[in-house]
DNA sequence: CTGAAAGCGCTAACAT
DNA sequence: ATGTTAGCGCTTTCAG
């Protein structure tokens, strides 16, 4: 009984106007008679109408499609960006069609474009560090882009995060602060962890020092990788009083693996990861972490998409600077030596 | 300078046959002489010609695209679904759009809604217990539909899942089995959670057990509030020597629960979560936990839908049972009592 | 304020 | 094997 979907046309129909004054009357109550403004929203409401966004779409050349393309569904970071797109877009009729690279530019590429044939309405892109050929993609797309996540480097559009350049320096200094003078590196691969290493060995070598140690992996961040890391590397370095990791999976990792050796957290070595995953509020050993705000990062990333689609014109590209806040945990000014 | 895409007339134009014939090509090597297949190929390659889903979608009354339903981004179980749908369509066209219902029975009704008026070419939901107006929708919609995450239930067409009852049944059987007897719970809210649970329960009140106290808030779960309820449940009830989690992320917090207190893991009380997530491997403290296997989930459902696709008639409903696999960890036999 | 005509870009269904 | 015709369901002109 393959009932068809009534159409616009059945509205009209019904509402005994033509197929433009219903769609007007669907579309906003400005430009129609009140008469038959409520005539066809009775109708329509009667028929069950949905509108049909394919065929919207095809006409106005553009979709209420919203492109998310992120490296990694594992890293729990990325899912909280994708929850706050979802809430900052709810009520606004936009879809959200997500894709995963997985750390692949190619796939991203491949990803971008097949979002791209869709016409979608805006493309929130993580990262600023695509290949070129991506960045004319994006750069001809002629819809909002909004990179997030990073700010050091050159944006196609907009961009919505932090700098983890920044973020690397100021926890170098807070740690320096605390006393810590022999630092060691623990780290999957990532783009921005690798800034935030060289922010903080930037800081370090202000103060005149380095890196003791530094182990890194292409695998990618997980507590169990970073509690293996961890094991080596204080195998190899007993001297360390603080590991910096690419983030908050490895650097629990790194937390469990000094309380499996009975190693004293933090009064031997300091744990400090990158992002304030909630989890660090409950584990049982205390760690330093920059709280980023990702959740914010994918709600202010789609509010700028939502402000531009209701602009007609073209906005200047716009820039909004996010800063982690440092948690130190239960590390303070190191005692003893 | 809005130099429009090359539309498929553009190819045939450059190809020098007709739009049916260049359509046809693009498409398929059958049905077309050699020579206008190559001919249009070249001229597309070199217009740098990508289809429009939409013109094509609205034609056929069918889109590329795969609607997947999930609750929640922030228990780590769903990115991981998300995670396998992604890979397992890969390469086939699909696009995966997701809605996050918040475990909201009518947020993920007008999720559905919205969905279905994309003509999405199937659906994957989660769970089995939508209210009767969200499974007419879904009946009606005459795709392939997928729920995912229970078995328990009655499904609208496909299924692939674990039966959460039965998981919950097989734990306290294990644990039973390990020599505990004084049980405690501890959950948040979540359908298939309460599942597990009563399976649990089911499995005590056959040995003439029972849960001697049960703590469950209205809150999402997480490793903070996990530890936090655990530790009242122990204040309350010292002599627990077995708790059951919702799942993985509370039953962590219990464990730190128990480290920070003191309390002999699994020696004295036995931690008890579900799903098998990666970073109970990397945890201090050893706990059991069903490892469920959910990435595996999302592959087959989106993989049932992608076999569907390729059917031209309608398929009967198919249901794929998984099991998930209990890991004691470190928990064997009570020693002493 | 309303309507008729002309597409948006593509593909089924018929021809040839 | 290829071309022609007629839409898919909506909106953007441009007239009334």
């Amino acid at each position: 009984m393959a009932k068809k979907r009534p159409t616009l046309a059945d509205v009209a129909l019904k509402s005994g106007v033509s197929k433009m004054t219903a769609s007007r009357a669907l579309r906003s109550p400005q430009g129609v008679s009140k008469q038959s403004y409520e005539c066809v929203q009775k109708a329509a409401r009667a028929l069950g109408y949905v509108g049909n966004p394919l065929a919207t779409s095809l006409s106005n050349r553009a979709s209420d499609l919203i492109g998310v393309t992120v490296p990694s569904m594992t890293n729990a970071v990325f899912p909280e960006v994708l929850s706050g797109i979802a809430e900052e877009i709810q009520g606004t009729g936009l879809q959200p069609v997500f894709g995963v690279t997985e750390y692949d530019a190619e796939r991203e590429y491949q990803i971008i474009r097949q979002m791209l044939s869709w016409r979608p309405a805006g493309l929130i892109v993580t990262g600023l560090d695509q290949p070129e050929e991506t960045r004319t993609l994006l750069r001809e797309a002629e819809i909002p882009i909004v990179q997030i996540m990073d700010l050091d480097g050159d944006p196609v559009d907009c961009c919505v995060g932090v700098s983890n350049f920044e973020a690397g320096k100021a926890m170098a200094e807070a740690m320096i602060g605390c006393g810590r003078r022999t630092f060691g590196y623990v780290g999957a691969v990532d783009v921005r962890a690798r800034k935030r290493l060289e922010g903080f060995r930037h800081e370090l070598a202000e103060h005149g020092l380095e890196f003791i140690a530094e182990k890194t992996t292409d695998a990618a961040s997980s507590m169990v990788l970073g509690r293996r890391l961890t094991d080596e590397i204080l195998k190899e370095n007993p001297a360390l009083d603080c590991l910096y990791f690419s983030n908050d999976d490895m650097a629990a990792g790194g937390g469990f693996s000094c309380m499996a050796q009975g190693i004293p957290i933090p009064d031997q070595v300091a744990i400090v990861g990158f992002n304030g995953l909630d989890f660090v509020q409950a584990l049982p050993c205390s760690m330093a972490t920059s709280i980023s705000p990702r959740r914010g990062i994918g709600q202010r990333a789609a509010a700028l998409i939502v402000a531009r689609l209701r602009e007609t014109e073209r906005q200047p590209a716009e820039t909004i600077r996010l800063t982690p806040r440092i948690d130190l945990g239960a590390i303070l000014w190191k005692s003893g030596a």
